[in-house]
DNA sequence: GAGCGACTGGCAGCAAGCTGCCATTGCTCC
DNA sequence: GGAGCAATGGCAGCTTGCTGCCAGTCGCTC
């Protein structure tokens, strides 16, 4: 059994910032990093430098991004992400609520973790263990598979369909033709008809079928 | 800044599970595993010596199981996973094919991770180190709420649907008429639409909308 | 080359979906 | 009660989607 020093707390951003402030210039090949939001870093400047230092550099290394919906809450924030993907980065939306304060993984060799905020100072711990990180890389990496690219998030804006609506969408995700599920609805042809309309402006489709892919990513199905 | 002892590396399986063995048996409130298959434990007797260990609590922790696909290719393991699944484990299947070898909280106290095979042993890594466990959780969390539910995942079968297939797909997908659709892809209408009943039977579906939903939900669109 | 099978594309006819128009109904508000 | 409005449903005519039938093409085998 061996005990090596190979993680490093370090105690506020400002230390933070001294000590490992040189490693994210020195991303080389990739650049990850996975939060609930940009809320991570207190003092905005910081995070500009941090930015500044990326968007430098055209031969830089892949920058991709992992945050949840509340990143997108904020309107400083949704625009700071989408210059960030103007500039290259690649920026994705994960459903669930939960992610790590914030994860960043330099060019698989350093893990920066950082943690909640304690008296007022967050910590920080820094690793450089290969079998922590690939463990962790790979987790972000189906993370991230599951995530919806930030543009295509944000196209989504969320249709409220009322309840009528969600039995026609469900009649309709059965199969059934006009004819059946309007009369299983108590509806006439004709209404039925507007109501699949109204749903396919609703949900910006042009077909049927392209109206039953976005009502399914939309989980009006079910 | 402090370094900690709190990473500690262990060679070789028997020696982990001289070492770190009782930490299974301690588990109380959560047991939380994710990776690609259950090829971790070369051994099998160490494997169901854990597993006899688990299933014989009743009023044992929460045990949660993520793996990839991998882990159904083989009958056995599919079959060792359908026992864990019917003794109250939770076992889910993630859609990407990459999931670290295999990382295991017990707690929310403890973490360990399975390293890749070092002449013919494996590393261990075990750590306390709240922040690092936090962090991980979250991720694992996050992945465990995009994957689906193993009973889930076997009754869907995928239908193998060949390139010109998913271009087809898209083009519906996009609410290109089949006129357009056809002379996008350089088909007559006749043949195109010969394209889109033979996926709608792949796809078992009655309608357009039905078929876009199927199509949308095994992934066949982006 | 003849025969075969798989694939393709045109045609035709039917089924399904779409929508404008209008009459009817039910409601509120004056 | 009557005007105004929104929702409904019937009708008609159009577009789109669906499929059986047949003829043509290509590649393969014998």
């Amino acid at each position: 059994m061996s005990g090596d020093q190979q993680v490093i707390t370090i105690r506020g951003e400002q230390e933070f910032a001294a000590r490992a402030g040189h490693l994210f210039a020195g991303a080389s090949s990739e650049f990850v990093c996975a939060a609930t939001d940009l809320n991570t870093w207190s003092r905005r400047d910081t995070r500009e430098a941090i930015a500044d230092g990326m968007q430098r550099r055209t031969d830089g290394p892949v920058v991709r991004k992992l945050y949840t919906p509340a990143a997108l809450t904020d309107e400083e924030q949704r625009n700071h992400l989408l210059t960030l993907a103007s500039i290259g980065a690649r920026v994705r939306i994960c459903g669930t609520g939960l992610l790590p304060h914030e994860t960043i993984i330099i060019d698989r060799r350093v893990m920066i973790l950082a943690g909640a905020a304690v008296a007022g100072d967050r910590e920080f711990t820094v690793t450089t263990s290969p079998a922590l990180i690939s463990g962790v890389h790979a987790l972000i990496e189906a993370t991230w598979e599951g995530a919806t690219e930030l543009a295509a998030y944000l196209r989504r804006d969320p249709p409220q369909v009322d309840a009528e609506g969600r039995r026609v969408l469900r009649a309709l995700g059965e199969g059934l033709t006009d004819e059946a599920a309007a009369r299983r609805l108590g509806l006439s042809l004709r209404t039925y008809r507007r109501r699949v309309a109204e749903l396919m402006r609703l949900l910006e489709s042009e077909s049927r079928f392209q109206a039953g892919v976005h009502a399914g990513e939309l989980g009006l199905i079910s």
